[in-house]
DNA sequence: CATGAATGAGGTTTCATTCAT
DNA sequence: TATGAATGAAACCTCATTCAT
């Protein structure tokens, strides 16, 4: 046999990386951080402990890995042409993005959310979300200005809140909780 | 030198319990429930840790009797006469002695949200929570059918998740968030 | 009120240390020694944990004066007149004598037992325990041989620790143990 | 370097294991169950505390293995071809079986009766030593009543008795106790 | 790349004993 | 005599991480 190439070993590397990652998210948002263990998390992933740390530095390494692949994709919702001049189609797409987003994956949001409220990791992932969280403000204020609005900053962190909770709300009780019909609700708020 | 009179005894008992509970919360709410060592408690406390279990059965336990006093103060402020027959002041006063409360208090919200994204944490105290939760909910859509409201138990569920979108964001920022100004948002959803 | 008199405070002091012997026998018999806590004793007597330590130095203490006290009722069963003539009679009385001590304090067999196999408590004992031992064998030995009985040494060893079977398959199982009837059986090996 | 085989690990395993089980039966035998610290069984062993759990779930569970190991071997003595038809010979090889274990392993036998008295440790083994118990005790009494015995349960409630008693006697006192010539009174109550 | 035995620090909990009252 | 709050050592156990293979 022919020792593997470059090529075989990145493959190798990066498909069980996912599997990790994955597995990972799962577990975290099922049990949470801290009462996780690496044993659990290789053992779902069957691989061994020892190799896990071959992929990540550390288990707090793999979270923040999680965390941050997780929002990279959270960026991609808010598609503006024109900040200056924001549509409302934009800002239907983008609750709507999100709304299939939090139903497609609703174990990473579940992870989002509880940690959000644990300090020690909300400050290592603070500018991250500050930066997002950030863009976003900018874009409703703009949008609720050229509105006529009243007041566009209270309306934006009103809006921006109540998707905090309406993904909350659903995540917890994903079953009964009608995100459908509330999703007009809150089109019928831009 | 006669022995500590059972009053005295009860005053002493009350007052540590009170001093680890309020010690304890502050702690829980920083570090999360998990990352909180009992040891960690008791030094803060300023007490050994073997006086803790004087007191609290387990971590658990302490953990249990915060929420559990926390969510007594919560069903106090829902003061409705009739529940076929629901007055708005009711709903505004439930609305501002809710908002009152996440001011005066806002480590044990922050506990609270963080808490409901722990499976094992919640399932431990998710029957006094769904009893709470489950008569908020029936308190409103009576209140919303009464009003003609077209689809009571949608609007219901919003509003809910409206009230836990708006504690959390002013937790995470208690600085800038226009807490009183939403409010008055809130009132009009009534 | 009249100061107590010196004789009333004895009489406290017996009846209490007493009652905590009592309690304290129960307790050692039905948890072990190792997970009886000095708690429960006092709890169960209705003392405090501090009042316990004036009537007994320590836990370890309060184990001895239990034993010492059981064996010495133990050694009053074996009345010899003559040790160099020892009668029939007077070996069926010790045996009955026993069997109605372990009918009416099963108890504190259970714990003399269960102790018999940890070293360090038997070697706390060993002395009291070999003393008595010797001289119940010294009589069955000389008994045996004024019967002519090929080998007293062993027939002697053999009877005694029928003894401790007979107890100790009493004690596990009270309930259906044909007590009587091997009673009978005993005897006739005399 | 390639990581070790299952086999060479399974080796390490085993030998480990066995390793903690014989120290831990040692000094259970010694000191009492309750009164062995899993520190005090891994430094013996020189291993971690830590690994101990890799080994064996907990203390108790480490009890369980070495108890029911014990057993396992004792009802392998009891080779009985036809119960309703119980030989003589059968059970002299079940008694010289047993003496003979009495003498190879006396720390289990220590650790065996010290337990049968410590009702917390009892109640977790009961179901499987009452069944043990319970077999042996038919056996006898198959064999009893076909040799026509007038009362063949309390006939061999006593034998079983006459059993543990010796037993125990040859414990405590290995050096001076007859095992041998009492073997043959033993086989002579057949 | 891959394994899982091994460690050691730190977690929760228990409890005999002391001591101020 | 009597109380029970308080201590501190030591118990059982967990787990992120390392390392020989």
């Amino acid at each position: 046999v022919s020792p593997r190439t470059k090529e075989q070993f990145e493959a190798i590397r990066t498909e069980k990386e996912n599997l990790i990652l994955e597995v990972a998210l799962n577990l975290f948002a099922k049990n949470g951080y801290a009462s996780t263990s690496v044993s659990m998390i290789s053992k779902e992933a069957g691989i061994s402990k020892g190799l896990m740390y071959n992929y990540f530095a550390s288990k707090e390494d793999l979270l923040k890995r999680i965390i941050i692949g997780g929002l990279k994709q959270f960026t991609m919702f808010l598609n503006v042409k024109d900040v200056s001049n924001v549509q409302k189609d934009e800002l239907i797409e983008f609750i709507d993005d999100n709304l299939q987003a939090l139903k497609n994956d609703p174990d990473f949001y579940k992870l989002y959310f509880s940690l959000a409220f644990q300090a020690e990791v909300f400050a290592m992932l603070e500018a991250e979300m500050m930066k997002i969280f950030g863009d976003i403000t900018t874009v409703f204020i703009n949008y609720y200005q050229s509105k006529g609005e009243t007041d566009p900053f209270t309306k934006t962190r009103f809006i921006l809140a109540v998707f905090d909770g309406i993904g909350i709300h659903y995540i917890i009780d994903t079953e009964t909780f009608p995100l459908d019909k509330i999703r007009d609700i809150m089109i019928g708020l831009l």
